[in-house]
DNA sequence: CTATGGCACGGATT
DNA sequence: AATCCGTGCCATAG
């Protein structure tokens, strides 16, 4: 018993290594193909069925009750408490119209963007030209731009460019707005095109992106004053309807808070694989950490398999053993990777209460290394559990977990703070000493970058933006 | 002369 | 082994 115990907790043969180490790279999207895949492939694994908490509705784990509502009371309110949901229902509602996608132009692990278009606009093509649209849409960067030209895709086709047009035009009228454009130009003026259609927008800004699109970039607002012999503030208020209203790289979205448009805005992420909620919704109540499994129910290997080898034929017999090692071992690698995650997400959560409760002001510094030690765990085992996942937090936004290890998330806080205080636009190595002075040591090169990272204007383009009132 | 962005190096991360 | 990030050095703009 003690093995049985110890075989969940370390690694025993390098399969076992490898694959848990598989396991737990997978996000849960990824992670419910490949329980798919195992269990179609080995007739040894069996789901049991599901069993879900008659009060919060959520499924259950393998024994137990819910380990959100019968949570204990008398437990500390300063843990955080971490389980492992098998909750299909966080997943229920984006089911995509595989069948309706040729294989070729498909590839459901990697790509979600295309297929939440495709699946918008499905209904307005005909079946052919759902090739050519999901052409398009594999063919997409990370911003939502086209990677290809039309005339390519015209070409490799051998179609009519009007065609391959017309089927830009349908994608680039989805949601993300502009995705599938060409340039950052051709994004803008569709948004600006869709956005006319409900309310006025303002003519001037239309013409800078038609005409002042490189200035614009550059920020050089003077020289856009001139072309268009309009003052400075009138070209001050239609980019700031601009920066507002528009996103020059549909497949980034940013959120509420009023910002400038950051060049590396956040991602938006439809499914996370981890939920961080308040207890019941209620912030006095401690933390719950549900990571999601999406499965529905519980994966064991299936008992009656096993009889039916004492009955089977002596050559079957030789498969079917093998099957049930594999199967025991893959139950054995899933226990394993959420186990991982479990120890993981306690270890980051209770170290990034603050940061999850008050914002990025109260980032900590943490490296991953820190963590594989105190886990007793490689590096790389957290490195691959934290690449790729998604966490939700209690007000809603989902970030990369990886965010919980960004160092330098504060002081970027922190230095968006100040710029907003000021009155005088501080200098790069004026901002150095203010941050020094509040205790965080960062080179005067680096506050340039974190700058441009947050989208902010150097010191003597933001003199401009001050006083437009 | 000052403020900033580009390039490259070293250490951490993957 | 490849890549990312913070930083120092240098060129350029104002």
């Amino acid at each position: 018993m003690f093995q049985a115990h110890y075989q969940v907790l370390r690694p025993l043969t390098t399969a076992h290594l490898a694959q848990t180490m598989t396991l737990l790279s997978l996000t849960a999207d990824e992670l419910r193909q490949n329980i798919d895949a195992e269990l179609a492939s080995n007739p040894a694994l069996e789901m049991i069925e599901e069993r879900r908490c008659p009060t919060c509705h959520r499924l259950l784990p393998d024994h137990g009750s819910c380990p959100v509502c019968s949570r204990p009371q008398s437990i500390s309110s300063d843990d955080p408490v971490v389980f492992v949901s098998p909750s299909e229902d966080f997943y229920s509602g984006g089911s995509i119209p595989v069948d309706e996608i040729p294989e070729e132009h498909f590839s459901p692990i990697t790509e979600d963007l295309p297929t939440y278009v495709l699946s918008q606009i499905a209904t307005e093509l005909a079946q052919a030209d759902r090739r050519l649209a999901a052409y398009l849409l594999t063919h997409l960067n990370e911003d939502g731009l086209l990677t290809t030209t039309l005339e390519e895709v015209a070409r490799y086709y051998h179609i009519p460019l009007s065609k391959v047009a017309a089927i830009q035009h349908i994608i680039q009228r989805a949601e993300p707005i502009g995705v599938g454009s060409c340039t950052t130009q051709e994004a803008l003026l569709v948004q600006l095109d869709v956005l006319s259609e409900t309310r006025p927008i303002p003519e001037l800004a239309c013409n800078i992106i038609r005409d002042g699109m490189e200035l614009l970039t550059h920020r050089q607002y003077g020289e856009l004053a001139r072309l268009f012999q309009v003052s400075l503030h009138q070209i001050q208020s239609a980019v700031k309807f601009i920066s507002e209203n528009l996103n020059p790289f549909p497949a980034r979205t940013h959120w509420g808070d009023v910002r400038q448009p950051t060049p590396q805005a956040s991602q938006v992420y439809h499914r996370p694989d981890i939920l961080i909620n308040h207890l019941n919704d209620d912030p006095g109540n401690p933390l719950v950490v549900e990571i999601i499994l999406p499965y529905n129910g519980t994966l064991r290997v299936n008992p009656l398999f096993r009889q039916a080898i004492q009955q089977s034929s002596l050559e079957k017999r030789e498969d079917w053993k093998n099957d049930l090692e594999r199967a025991s071992l893959y139950v054995k690698c899933l226990q394993q990777r959420n186990h991982t995650m479990q120890r993981l997400m306690l270890r980051i959560v209770s170290f990034q209460k603050e940061f999850i409760l008050h914002g990025e002001k109260y980032m900590k510094p943490i490296t991953r290394a820190q963590i594989s030690q105190e886990l007793q765990v490689h590096e790389s085992t957290i490195s691959r559990a934290v690449a790729s996942k998604t966490v939700q937090l209690p007000n809603r936004r989902i970030i990369p977990l990886s965010e919980f290890f960004d160092r330098s998330l504060n002081v970027r806080y922190i230095l968006r703070e100040m710029i907003n205080r000021e009155t005088h636009p501080l200098s790069d190595s004026e901002l150095v000493n203010l941050l020094a002075e509040k205790g965080y040591s960062v080179a005067r090169r680096t506050v340039a970058k974190y700058r441009s990272m947050e989208g902010i204007l150097p010191a003597h383009l933001r003199h401009a933006m001050l006083q437009p009132a």
